[in-house]
DNA sequence: TCGTTGCGAAACTTTGCCGTATCGAAAACG
DNA sequence: CGTTTTCGATACGGCAAAGTTTCGCAACGA
């Protein structure tokens, strides 16, 4: 083919692609995406401007909106917390507090909303984000209080899904209502005290 | 002014507007309000497709489309189930089953949807769902909780903030994520399951 | 220096919805 | 009968955004 046998190195011609550019492009996404309610909101036209960028750039790099939010949302994704495994309450307080953090945060909370409200129209970009971000979680869930009942702290006969439901749905529907309305006073003892008050139904009697 | 003095009548001259349009016209709204994620996507124009209608006879009866959606929702409201008061348990069970249920039936869940995620776009309309319909629903059940703790059903020292939380965020996750996977076959006891799940970290020692 | 490719800006066509207007038919009244 | 109003249908101008193309300039390798 060329005169190099480069198969490693294609050594592609011309002025390299802006990864200026390029970051600014996936910060705007990002920032547009926790504005709106929906993905059919995002217009490319607003990226672009919002990057002071042209909307050639995009389209260059991007061939549909939908892979443009899947390396935007790639940015985000925060590795599974380590778990110290002393205790399920130690690992509650832990994965609770993390759970707290990033459902009050703008940009990490776009994901979930758009895993819960997108599956329809987006199917493909709800798998990703189910298998990439959710599952790993449900299922890091699901193992620490298993594992608890196996160690005898928490009751044998215990409803694993419905367990589940009562930690993640707990912190989530406290934040969404309760929000950030009493600041940040006593939130250092909250996710404790939220973990206190699900533990109590959940350990033996 | 006319011959006879009609203050209670106002006798309308020409054709009535039809009753039947009007119907197909709310009954269209909520299919497409259901259908998506977020108001905006609502258009006029696919109301009038889908309830086989003129924009002309939409445009004359409601001149904006927060006042269609608003009585479009006014519909669904459903009362205040009564509670038999003899235990907070028996209660619980008749409140989360029709939590349960409407958090199952996709038209009423959308006014959740709208009372969660249109703050910042419609605010006007948010208050009035709020006002209507989630406020109230939340100082029932806020008043079934204080009221457990007086008599002594529930532990003294209980956080009604998280227990609202853990009661209603329970029930709308174990909903959004189990959901309807395991068919109804023990969804009869499944309301008492949750109950006595979440009792179990409320009650006294 | 030259060829190649990326860059931002702008112009372009297409699409979808808005809100209004117009039309003939239909349904009530006197 | 006529009058009045609503009906569904259709067409209109306007707007916003989509996605494409063109343009002159910038940045790289050869």
């Amino acid at each position: 083919m060329t005169t190099t046998d480069e198969t490693r190195a294609p050594r592609p011609a011309g002025r390299p692609r802006s990864a200026k550019a390029e970051k600014a492009i996936i910060e705007a996404t990002l920032d547009l995406i926790s504005e709106s309610v929906s993905l059919s909101e995002l217009s490319i036209e607003a990226v672009a401007a919002r990057a002071g960028v042209g909307k050639t750039t995009i389209y260059r790099r991007w061939s549909s909106k939908e892979d443009l939010v899947v390396d935007a949302l790639a940015v985000l994704k925060s590795p599974l917390p380590p778990l110290a495994g002393r205790s399920v309450r130690e690992d509650l307080i832990t994965c609770l507090e993390i759970m707290r953090r990033e459902a009050s945060d703008t940009r990490s909370r776009c994901v979930m909303n758009i895993a819960m409200n997108e599956a329809e129209r987006h199917p493909r970009l709800v798998e990703r984000i189910l298998r990439a971000t959710v599952r790993p979680r449900q299922e890091a869930m699901r193992a620490l209080l298993q594992r608890g009942v196996e160690t005898g702290e928490l009751r044998a006969d215990l409803d694993l899904p419905i367990a589940m439901a009562m930690v993640v749905g707990t912190v989530m529907w406290y934040v969404k209502t309760a929000g950030s309305g009493e600041a940040g006073a006593d939130s250092e003892t909250l996710t404790e005290r939220l973990v206190d008050h699900i533990l109590a139904g959940l350990v033996p009697r």
